[in-house]
DNA sequence: CTCCTGGACGGTAACGTTTCCAACGTTTTA
DNA sequence: TAAAACGTTGGAAACGTTACCGTCCAGGAG
C-alpha cells in the first residue's frame, strides 16, 4: 500500500477508574451513582455525575456482564430468512420489547440445516446471552437443557426440550380456512403443504377436521406435499394439480411463500383453465389486496407473537417468571379479499376489475 | 404463586481453570490449545482437547473480549424498520457475511428519529462491538468520531463524519428510469419523492439529468415532495395529481413503497382517468410481476449491499483494511415489466391480460 | 462523656480470558 | 564441557465492573 490512512490513535474509552480519580471518590461511589445512586450523599453524586459527563464516559457493559452470575443485557434471536416477512415481522417486533428494557438482540447466523442452527445457538450462548428466542428447525434440542439460560421458541415447539413457546393457532387457522371454502361449496379443496413443519401439520389437521365436520371426504390426491418451502415448488405442483383431468374447485396454501407460486401458476394457466379455483392463503403478505383478485388468507398477529415471546422471555431472564413453561396461543382470523369468494360451479374468467 | 417451577440447579459453566486442572496442565496452555494450538506438543493438546470435550467447555467471549484493547467478536447493525424488504435484504446480507467469519450481529432496538438513533447507537458502542454498520437517519453523526470504532455507513453518507460509505448509484438509477421513459415519448412525468433523504435528492438529479439530456423542461408542479415516506403519502398525492385538468402520463416512484402507494391509487381512479400513466419505480419488490399491469422497476443488488457494508467493516474492524475512507457505489439497472411500457398517447384502459 | 448506631464512602477481591515473562529441559553451538 | 538457543510449559497480571467488607465520622442514647 503506498499511503495508509493515519489510523486513529484510539484513544482508550475512560473507565469508571478515571472517573472516580477525576471526581476525587472513590471506584465503589461511582459504581453506586451510575446503577441509580442509592447510598450516596447528593453532593457527591453531583460531582460524580459531572465528571462523567466531561470525560464521556459510557458503561462497559461488557466488563458488566463478566461478574459472577450476571449476564449481558442481550437476548439472542435465532430464525431462518429475514427476507421472509414473516420472520422480519417478528425480529422487528422482539426487537422493540427488547428495546424498551434496554436489552440488544443478537441475531446468529442463521443456517438452513439443523447442525448450523446448533452451532449458530452455541455461539450465541457462549457470548453469555440472558435467553434464547429460536423459531427451530426440524432436530432434538435437548442440547439447550444445559445451556443454562432460558429458551423461548416462537412459531413452533422444538423436541427434546421442556420450555416456553409462542405460536399461533395452526389448527384453528387451517380449519378457518377450509371452512370458508366449504361454505362456498367447494367439495374438492386442495391443500399445498411445505415440508414437514409442526404448523403445517396443524393446519393440514384442521384442514383435515374442518372436512369431517362438514361429512366430506378429503380427496388424498389433493393434499400435495412439497418437496421444498419455496413458491416455485408450489407453483409447479398448482400447475400439475390444476391440469389434471378432475382438477380442485379451490386450493389451501399453507404458507405465504406458498400462496405466491399458487397465484403465479394460476396466472400463467390463465385461459387453459376453464374456470379458476377459490384461493385462500395462509398468513397474510403485502400487496395481497392488489393482485388481480384480491387474495383472501387466514392470517394472525405476528407481531404480536415476537412482542410476547420477547416479554416472556425478558421476565424469565430477570427470574420475575418462575412458572412452568408456558404456551401461548394466538388466534386466527380469516381475512376476506375476494379469491376465496368464487363458487365452485362458476366457469367465469377474472374479470378485469 | 402457588407453585413454582423447580428453578434449574444453574449448573456454572466450566471455565477454562477446570479444563486446565481436569487436564493437569497450565492455564496457559489451555488458552494456546483452544486458539489454534501453536507451541503445545501434540500429546499435551490431546489430553487437553480430551478434557474440553468432557467437560463441555466453551469459550466464554465476554471474558475474551475485556482484555485490553480487544473489542468482542460482534457487529453492530443499525437501521429503520424491517419489515421494509429493503432492510432486511442487508441484515440478512451482513448477517451471513459476519457469521462466516464468526461474528454475531448485534441489532439496536431501531427508533425512528435521530435521538433515538443515537441512544441506540451508544447502547451498541457499550457492548463493545467491533464495528458499526449504520443506515443513517438524518442529523449530525459527528458523536461516532470518538466511538473508537470502525463505522461503514450503508445506503447512504451521513454528515459530520468521513467514513467508509457502500452504495448505490441513485443518480445513475434516476436517470436510467427517467430516461426509460422519456424514450417512450414521455414529457409530463411526475416524480414522487419520500422526505428529503440524501438517496432521495440524488435520484431526483437523475430525473433532472435525463430531461435535461433529452432538452425537455421538467414541470416543477410534477415534482412532488411528501411529508412522509409510506404507501399512504403517496397515494393521497398521486390520486391529487392525476386529478388535475394536466395529469403527468407517467409517474416515476422514487422507493418501493411509494410505487405500492401510487399503484394502489391508480387501481382505485381506474376508470375515471382517461389514460392510465406509465409507472417507474425505484428497488423492486416482491409479486412486482404479479400485479395487474407488471410494474417495471430500476433495481440494484441491494443484498450486495450488504455483504460489501460487512465485508468491509470485518476488514475495518481487524486492521487489515487501512485504506482512507471508501466509497462504494452499487451499479442500478432496469427492470422492464411493462408498466413503463404505456405510450403517453395511449387512451387503452388497463386490459385484463 | 462514652458507647453505639448507621450512613457514606474507600478499597479489594472476583469474574474468565489472553498475554507476557520466567523457568525448565533439551539440543545445538563454540 | 560450558554456554547459548530453543521449544514447551506454568504462573501472574491485566481488562472494567460489581459486591462485599471495613473504616470513618456524625449524631443519638445511655
Amino acid at each position: 500500500m503506498s499511503e495508509t490512512f493515519p489510523t486513529k490513535p484510539e484513544v482508550p474509552r475512560p473507565t469508571m477508574i478515571d472517573v472516580a480519580r477525576r471526581a476525587g471518590v472513590g471506584l465503589g461511589t461511582v459504581s453506586r451513582v451510575v446503577n441509580g445512586g442509592h447510598g450516596v450523599r447528593d453532593e457527591t453524586a453531583q460531582r460524580v455525575r459531572a465528571a462523567i459527563d466531561e470525560l464521556g464516559f459510557q458503561r462497559n457493559e461488557v466488563a458488566r456482564a463478566l461478574r459472577p452470575g450476571k449476564k449481558s443485557t442481550s437476548l439472542a434471536l435465532v430464525l431462518g430468512d429475514l427476507t421472509n416477512p414473516f420472520y422480519a415481522t417478528i425480529a422487528k417486533a422482539s426487537l422493540e420489547i427488547a428495546g424498551q428494557s434496554g436489552f440488544a438482540v443478537v441475531l446468529g447466523s442463521v443456517d438452513e440445516d439443523p447442525e448450523g442452527e446448533k452451532r449458530a445457538i452455541q455461539e450465541l450462548v457462549s457470548r453469555q446471552v440472558a435467553g434464547l428466542m429460536i423459531v427451530p428447525d426440524q432436530g432434538d434440542h435437548a442440547f439447550l437443557e444445559g445451556a443454562g439460560v432460558p429458551v423461548v421458541f416462537v412459531d413452533r415447539p422444538a423436541t427434546g426440550i421442556d420450555a416456553d413457546i409462542v405460536m399461533v393457532d395452526n389448527e384453528g387457522g387451517g380449519r378457518l380456512a377450509t371452512e370458508h371454502l366449504l361454505a362456498q361449496g367447494h367439495e374438492r379443496i386442495a391443500i399445498i403443504l411445505a415440508p414437514s413443519y409442526y404448523t403445517i401439520g396443524r393446519r393440514l389437521r384442521g384442514f383435515r377436521r374442518a372436512h369431517r365436520a362438514a361429512g366430506i371426504d378429503v380427496d388424498e390426491s389433493l393434499v400435495i406435499q412439497l418437496p421444498e418451502g419455496n413458491a416455485e415448488a408450489a407453483e409447479k405442483a398448482t400447475h400439475e394439480v390444476m391440469l389434471r383431468p378432475d382438477p380442485p374447485t379451490a386450493i389451501f396454501a399453507s404458507t405465504n411463500f406458498l400462496t405466491e407460486g399458487v397465484l403465479r401458476a394460476l396466472g400463467e394457466l390463465g385461459s387453459e383453465l376453464e374456470s379458476e379455483p377459490a384461493v385462500v392463503g395462509f398468513d397474510d403478505f403485502r400487496l395481497a389486496d392488489m393482485l388481480p383478485t384480491p387474495v383472501t388468507v387466514v392470517a394472525s398477529d405476528i407481531a404480536e407473537l415476537g412482542r410476547s415471546a420477547a416479554r416472556l422471555l425478558l421476565d424469565r431472564a430477570s427470574g420475575a417468571d418462575t412458572r412452568p413453561p408456558q404456551r401461548i396461543v394466538l388466534p386466527c382470523g380469516l381475512i376476506k379479499r375476494g379469491s376465496g369468494e368464487r363458487p365452485p360451479d362458476s366457469a367465469a374468467k377474472r374479470k378485469p376489475r
